[in-house]
DNA sequence: TTGAAAGCGCTAACAT
DNA sequence: ATGTTAGCGCTTTCAA
């Protein structure tokens, strides 16, 4: 910087003027423009950093990136940041405190601008140091007691699931199981529940089953230990689309029909289940807004330099009917 | 720091001996340890970074985060970068050379102190600009022809294209279509004809299906179509795995089973298609193992402070025969 | 082993 | 509109 100042006979400071985009003379401009041609000066954001404290740097903290739910928010994230000149750095937290802690302490330490961060167990036993930390912090898609110290978008878990169990009741389903991962979702089951409770229906306890594996495997699994468990179950409901992806096979593969034995509805909306075969009826989580709204919100934090607003905002979860869903079979 | 060293009666020097791990006597030790506690100091990175020059931050350029190839890769590269003391500044390059070339001179202006960069049509278009940069770069999961200015972990997609052709041939198979991501894939394409042009067999261009779309709708498009062309195809070979994933629904929503009477091999063996039904034939491309390779030779360049070995290393794909395959019904 | 001095490259604040 | 001065927080160099 100094040696472009030097060649267009000015000052570092106007050189930073002219990089910066502040008034300088047309001429000025000119000179010093040719200056940084001249010599392929690239300002060093490093030092900037250092000196403003802002390093157009927003970190993202998700449970992990392998779930296709967590990639779209990475995806939409991403795009939000660059639109806005922001680097996304990203750090997956793995349901772990301690990894958590650790990737706080170094985002803490680098100066970013601010940090996105969806629900996780690991995430939820850290609050204090979230609360704590010197750039703004907004959490998405909290499942569970969200901190009131925070801002938070998010859905209703418990009416989404709800929307779910009104469906299937509507449709007339009375023998309904529920494949889950538990205690994650457990809010998701709750509102299902809540909507045959409302019927003088119940789901009982021994209807619930938790997943071994967080994946299709594991969906599979435990579609299957439902079916064993009580062979005229009409309808399944998992708490997300991957496993309800693994519980259309075990109905498939048990000599059953989708949806014409079994009825299946999932949750998320994750982009592939929609082109699959069956499509899967699911819970539409607007992920995609909530990325959008929070990364608003944590981008007008900064640039007004005050901490953020401290909202909740629910934003509203939708049934999409697909394939996977009929009315049971009259016996 | 200042404050810390004055508290413990010590010299700044001393502080940073202390935190960055370096020779100090217990004693003194003891006391600084103190101090930091008390006053609850945490280094400031950045300006660390602006002394030593080095982020402790390595970026990483893929396409796209939506396709599980990629997201897969990331979280493995993630994984290492973390065991490594690393953070992850992910950008996606959405095939567009100038997305690329704003990011590139965002990390070069930023110093991170290396990059991983996953082939894209749009990267390739700035090989001059990566050869240049200031830190170590490393392609890798390159198809076409790759650079020799600079280090490439791949597999050779040709090959990966001809294990697909045998197999299939070896299996009787004589009518098969392609669907493809072109003009991406030709080299995956290639391959498979070369097994087929062995045996002097041929697949015709009109047999070769380019999507218009690069998701599993594409797929089952061009699926269709394939189908449609010619009712007699036995076997159908997709260029990656989402694409199969749509070829299979329109093999079966045509009324026809597979494998029965259409084989469908994909490509890149994503965690998912594994565990859905039918189970997919496909080629394993140890991504895992890419990332992995690529990565240690970056930070290895970057630990001993030298430009990365420009080595083109090539990693084996292999043939996972699942339940989407078979032999062609006799006729 | 520890201390003193200098400077990484930039921008804020003020003076001109 | 531009120049001057100072300093962000750290590490490197050299001296003690």
């Amino acid at each position: 910087m100094a040696d472009v100042a030097a060649r267009a006979g000015v000052t570092k400071q106007t050189v930073s003027n002219v990089v910066s985009g502040k008034k300088v003379r047309p001429e000025t401009l000119a000179k010093v423009n040719k200056a940084i041609a001249d010599l392929g000066y690239k300002p060093n954001l490093v030092a900037r950093s250092l000196r403003t404290g802002s390093t157009s740097t927003v970190g993202l903290f998700v449970p992990s990136v392998a779930n296709p739910f967590y990639s779209e928010v990475v995806e939409e994230v991403e795009n939000l940041l660059v639109g806005r000149g922001y680097n996304l750095l990203l750090a997956t937290t793995r349901d772990d405190p301690d990894y958590t802690r650790a990737h706080l302490e170094n985002l803490a330490a680098r100066s970013v601008d601010a940090l996105l961060v969806a629900c996780d167990n690991g995430v939820a036993q850290q609050i204090p140091m979230l609360v704590e930390a010197a750039f703004p912090v907004a959490l998405f898609a909290w499942e569970g007691d969200p901190p009131t110290t925070l801002p938070v978008v998010s859905i209703d878990y418990e009416h989404a699931g709800f929307l779910a169990g009104r469906y299937l009741r509507d449709l007339g389903h009375r023998n309904v199981a529920v494949i889950a991962d538990l205690p994650a979702h457990t809010p998701r089951v709750a509102g299902l529940r809540r909507a045959f409770a409302d019927d003088g229906l119940a789901i009982d306890d021994h209807k619930v089953f938790a997943c071994i594996r967080d994946d299709a495997v594991g969906g599979f699994d435990a579609g299957r230990a439902a079916l064993e468990a009580d062979p005229d179950v009409t309808a399944i409901f998992a708490t997300h689309d991957i496993l309800a992806v693994g519980a259309v096979e075990a109905v498939v593969r048990s000599g059953r029909q989708v949806p014409g034995d079994v009825s299946i509805v999932g949750f998320d909306d994750i982009a592939q289940v929609g082109q699959i075969q069956p499509a899967l009826t699911t819970i539409t989580v607007p992920k995609r807004e909530m990325a959008q709204q929070a990364v608003e919100l944590l981008l007008r934090a900064v640039d007004s330099g005050r901490p953020p607003t401290n909202v909740f905002t629910l934003l509203r979860p939708t049934l999409t009917i697909r394939d996977s869903s009929a009315p049971p079979r009259a016996t």
